[in-house]
DNA sequence: ATTCATAATTGGAACGTTCCAAATTCGTCA
DNA sequence: TGACGAATTTGGAACGTTCCAATTATGAAT
């Protein structure tokens, strides 16, 4: 049981060349003879020869293993940007690091810097709250590409991806408007993060437009989860002149606000319209389907790996800033079914 | 820019010590004196020094990884299981390599043989989908300690953690019936499973101890998924005499056999009985909440990881079989609302 | 046959750590 | 003061790969 590793030089012995030829025909250089290529391959498989990465790396000082850090892989939205990720990495040959900081800065302290000691050759995060650009500096001074995705950091000197939250909450607002509402809430979302401020300037932007009030008591922060989804609607049921209908700061929150909503017999959709953000996987076949801003999770997923893929090859590249473009999917939850109805009872 | 890699020999001429002392700062040993050790993490903060695991690894030929192979990082179930198992990982200082394999076999070859190159410790795999004993056997062989979590492989002879689906599944039945039911239908899942298959049985085990018929018709396979649950229930109800109640084969599907409910006009809970099987984190928030035989994910995946910590520790460690036990967590989604509703009409 | 370019192969020196056996320092006791 | 055991410290030799410079085989052209 207790075998030995078998090694290059065991390889090499048994195929009667030297462990400088079994180096290159494991890297598939193509300086190497047909014939031995296909002796040594042979040995190999019938040594049962496994190759040894840490040696690997520590010649090269590179690895073929990239890093993702995320705060919450329990939300939809995290597990699908992983998948995205670990698709388009895997098959460029990488292998992919996944860690979960639940929004601790001090755990993505400890992950970072673990990431660092395994040599990973890029780094996909999306920072946690109150991560600053000092945070990321010792990786970017070590030349590790960094590629921050979802939230972006000011002067951090790293290429980020993240998607037009102004543009798609003004979508999804003009939308809600265009129906008649006039009472229109924003729900959820920590207040002190920038994609919060960001889609909360959209959905005032649009009522501005409008011509409609924007007075503060109709935005409700709260965990940007379904329990949050659920107080935030609760808060906003309290007001004395109630909110119709609401944008929320993304899926979680508004499959929430719709349990909060049936909580109070109310049913989503035809009493009071929801509009989500993420279009998360479940948003299609939730009953009533989810109306929401598309940021397409694991597309993001993959184009933040391709990036970093871009960068690690080019050796040194531009930091690029890339805003994922957006799309409003209308689905039931914000009314679509109301007209139906009406219409249907018209005729 | 492009500075020098700062290593061991660096640190120890600044501190005025050998390599070996700085060596032994590193691992924490307590043969160092008190005074060098604190010169040395001096010098060690100044100079910025960051380990190479690479080449640690090499030396030791061991690592601090463990691998976690999953079937579809996108089910709440998996996600929440990865989570669980990088906390207790992370807090033994181990680092977590996460693959997704999406179910397909090839897929999982692949990342097991990466996770074998990359030498982790250990290794969590909830396997894909007709995996074999002789898939895993180079890994047993080279005495990587494995655990299986979730569903089991005859005679792999590695260690497996998995939860008592058939005790589950016996008591949510046996409270359907205890509720009046009588005819109670087994959604979802894929057939050919031994998940699905001792599932089955507890549904089947209870009707029978009950003396209720137990017709094929109503146990209807499908995709464990939420879109594969709405299918089911649509088939079920296409039935001459139509289920009153439903156990599911996980959560997924019990939300998706309640969207499909709501598609037809009937309210899960009040006009349908449905139980889950896992006890996702959504179960507790959703309207209903979700009646389910709760597994706890992130329980499971901490104690799988504390089993694999324990085999890695132990060096050589016999292979022991854990199931896990489990209860049934009434919420509304079973029809507890009907009798509360039935009860508030008396008074 | 000799030369020359090209194709294929090869030793040995890294890479940055850990571990072993041996060496040095220190305090204490005779 | 010398000796002795305990506490610290320390050179090298690994670990398994890759890379460089150098060597050898091959074949074409003279």
């Amino acid at each position: 049981m207790a075998k030995e590793r078998v090694t290059v030089v065991d390889i090499a012995r048994a195929a009667g060349v030297s462990k400088s030829t079994v180096s290159l025909v494991l890297q598939g250089s193509s300086l190497v003879n047909e014939g031995t290529r296909a002796k040594v391959n042979a040995t190999i498989r019938e040594l049962g020869y496994v190759y040894n990465r840490s040696a690997a790396n520590l010649r090269q000082s590179k690895s073929k293993i990239i890093g993702i850090v995320v705060n919450d892989l329990t939300n939809s939205f995290f597990a699908e940007l992983a998948v995205g990720v670990d698709t388009v990495v895997q098959s460029a040959g990488f292998v992919q690091f996944l860690a979960n900081t639940s929004e601790k800065i001090e755990r993505q302290r400890e992950v970072v810097a673990s990431m660092r000691e395994h040599g990973v050759s890029g780094l996909i995060i999306s920072p946690a709250r109150g991560t600053e650009a000092a945070d990321l500096a010792p990786l970017v001074e070590s030349g590790i590409p960094v590629v921050l995705v979802v939230r972006d950091i000011a002067d951090a000197g790293v290429s980020s991806l993240t998607s037009d939250n102004h543009a798609g909450a003004m979508a999804a607002v003009r939308h809600l408007i265009e129906r008649g509402h006039r009472r229109i809430a924003f729900l959820g979302g920590f207040p002190d993060t920038a994609v919060f401020e960001a889609r909360m300037r959209g959905y005032r932007d649009a009522l501005l437009e409008a011509g409609l009030d924007t007075a503060d008591g109709l935005v409700i922060g709260s965990a940007p989860s379904r329990a949050g989804g659920v107080t935030a609607i609760e808060q906003a049921m309290m007001l004395s002149d109630r909110p119709t209908a609401a944008l929320c700061f993304n899926d979680a929150v508004a499959f929430g606000v719709c349990d909060g909503l049936r909580a109070r017999r109310l049913e989503p959709g035809a009493d009071f319209a929801v509009i989500g953000f993420d279009d998360v996987i479940e948003a299609k076949t939730a009953v009533p389907a989810l109306t929401t801003v598309s940021v397409d999770p694991q597309g993001m997923g993959q184009r933040a790996a391709e990036l970093l893929l871009k960068q690690i090859n080019a050796g040194k590249a531009e930091a690029e800033s890339i805003v994922g473009s957006v799309r409003l999917v209308v689905r039931q939850s914000c009314g679509a079914a109301i007209e139906r109805k009406k219409r249907e009872a018209l005729s």
